[in-house]
RNA sequence: GCGAAAGUAGCUCAGCUGGUAGAGCGCGACCUUGCCAAGGUCGAGGUCGCGGGUUCGAACCCCGUCUUUCGCUCCA
């Protein structure tokens, strides 16, 4: 049984075998029905934990007004009803059943009232808008496929009315507390985690002393009822999101979404995403929270997709809150305006950006695949490595003794003990030196030292560096300082 | 959910008109080996996705089912 991607069809050139070093969807129970969420095997959690450290430092390390929360996967029902996630995320779905294509029923009725009131007749358009919010609102599905019926609402494919039932299509995942199943017990997974920090916002500012402008970062998982969950990491129903909330002065807004547009830039490409292969795409129909939203998109095989969202997401969400908790969200700025007043009590805007951490760790991984021809003629031979910036390589060196003879082994031993509480180091003695340098390139190990003969006699050893092959000799006290910069987060964080 | 294609070892695949499972790579042990997937010997690993049918006999033919991929619907 195939339970791994064709990788092919996505044309995303990375070899089956290395895709099983990092990510696997299979699992010992896969009973029928069930979609098995992909998952990160012992490499590609290194990566994917490397990628989410230097996000977290890049927020809350490189501003001293963002701080992080880790807030609730469970959340109640009206977190979701202020956010807009109980009504909008809820679409009722209707069926041609000679076309097999499938329309919004909402929306096959608000084209009927367009085509009322596109004919001079408003009144009948709106009270075909009426009925149809009504009917909805009361979840009478029955009644909207009656509806659709009546008002002789036909398939632009097939033009007939041979429809199948309504069916609400909710993409929250919910569950219930406790054991008694009641309506008061439902609660849902959170399929953002911005609500999160919404609900935690004033909390945050207060406890910490926070000043406008600030945020808050998050890293953590959501989940979404996905219809279909497909293009291999790409949309999954159990995802991880890392998300920071900007809270600033209303007005402001679009400057600070302009400076956090660049600024995400900046970071997928110190991450080492090309510049060539990301673009921004500025989002023409705004969602109903928004007043400005671009996304950061990466050019995979399969084309340019979405990695991070960068939205001005108004005051809708704290505003919502504010009036299903019936507490106030508001901040009191003390700052001055032009008239030498404070500007006093408001609720913030917030411009939020939001990365999914598995389509970054996904880009990164494309990104990094390099095959390269070296030789010419019948001596042409291909070499396939991971190019990952040395900071986000799951293993930072390897240790390799060039015999397992004479003392190399201990010596090599020796060096790994040294090395493994500053990074993380392989240790391999069998096969030849050539294999394991092999093994290391695919799963981008940037260093690996060589252990020989004559580190017994003066204690120095090579250095080959993935991306060149080339070698350098050094001596192993400076091991740690030399290879220990290279791959520090450091490297990256300097140039956000 | 609809449509199309596919499912044989960890990976890539072969397996003829039906006759009881193969290769390369990889993996493990040992020998040899001083630098970019070296060589040798031995070994582990598969109820051919699952269930049923046809047949003396099914990986192969038929039916069903599950799973995967692609396309569509949706995508905050």
């Amino acid at each position: 049984m195939r339970r791994f991607t064709k990788l092919s069809n996505l044309r995303i050139p990375i070899t089956q075998s290395l895709i099983h070093k990092f990510t696997n969807n299979e699992s010992i129970h896969l009973p029928p029905r069930h979609h098995q969420p992909r998952q990160r095997g012992q490499n590609g959690v290194e990566l994917k934990n490397n990628l989410k450290n230097i996000w977290w430092k890049a927020m809350t390390q490189l501003n001293d007004n963002i701080v992080g929360v880790d807030a609730a996967i469970f959340m109640h029902p009206l977190t979701w009803k202020a956010s807009g996630h109980v009504d909008g995320f809820n679409d009722p779905m209707i069926d041609n059943k000679d076309s097999k294509k499938r329309y919004r029923a909402d929306q096959l009725l608000e084209g009927k009232a367009e085509v009322y009131a596109n004919a001079g007749d408003e009144a009948k358009a709106q009270a075909l808008l009426n009925e149809t919010g009504r009917l909805l609102g009361n979840n009478d599905l029955e009644a909207v496929r009656e509806l659709i019926i009546a008002e002789g609402i036909v398939c632009p494919i097939s033009g007939t009315a041979n429809w199948t039932e309504v069916r609400q299509f909710n993409l929250m995942f919910s569950t219930q507390v406790g054991s008694v199943a009641d309506d008061a017990s439902l609660i849902y997974l959170r399929p953002e985690t911005a609500q999160g920090i919404f609900v935690n916002f004033l909390n945050v500012q207060k406890t910490g002393r926070m000043k406008i402008p600030f945020g808050i970062a998050q890293i953590g998982k959501a989940f979404r009822n996905e219809i279909v969950a497909r293009q291999f990491t790409f949309r999954m129903r159990e995802f991880e999101q890392m998300e920071m909330q900007f809270f600033v002065r209303p007005g402001s807004e679009m400057g600070w979404y302009e400076q956090w547009r660049d600024t995400r830039l900046a970071f997928h490409k110190a991450v080492g995403l090309p510049a060539e292969k990301l673009k921004f795409h500025i989002h023409e129909k705004l969602a109903h929270y928004a007043n400005a939203a671009v996304d950061i998109e990466y050019q995979f095989p399969f084309g340019f997709r979405e990695i991070e969202g960068i939205h001005s997401r108004t005051d809708f969400d704290l505003k919502n809150h504010q009036e299903l908790s019936k507490k106030k969200q508001q901040y009191f700025d003390n700052d001055l305006d032009d008239n030498g007043k404070p500007y006093g009590n408001y609720i913030p805007y917030v411009v939020e950006t939001s990365v999914g951490a598995d389509r970054l760790f996904l880009a990164v991984f494309c990104n990094a695949f390099t095959k390269e021809t070296t030789g010419e003629g019948p001596e042409a031979k291909e070499r396939v490595y991971l190019k990952l910036h040395p900071a986000l390589a799951p293993y930072k060196a390897a240790i390799l003794p060039i015999t397992k003879k004479d003392g190399l082994p201990e010596k090599g031993r020796e060096i790994e003990k040294m090395l493994k509480s500053e990074f993380r180091v392989f240790y391999e003695d069998k096969d030849g030196i050539g294999k394991r340098y092999t093994r290391q390139d695919l799963i981008g190990t940037p260093f690996c030292i060589a252990v020989d003969h004559q580190t017994l006699e003066d204690n120095t050893a090579t250095i080959r560096h993935r991306d060149t092959t080339e070698q350098e000799r050094v001596h192993i006290s400076e091991l740690k300082a030399k290879i220990g910069y290279e791959v520090s987060e450091q490297r990256i964080l300097e140039k956000i």
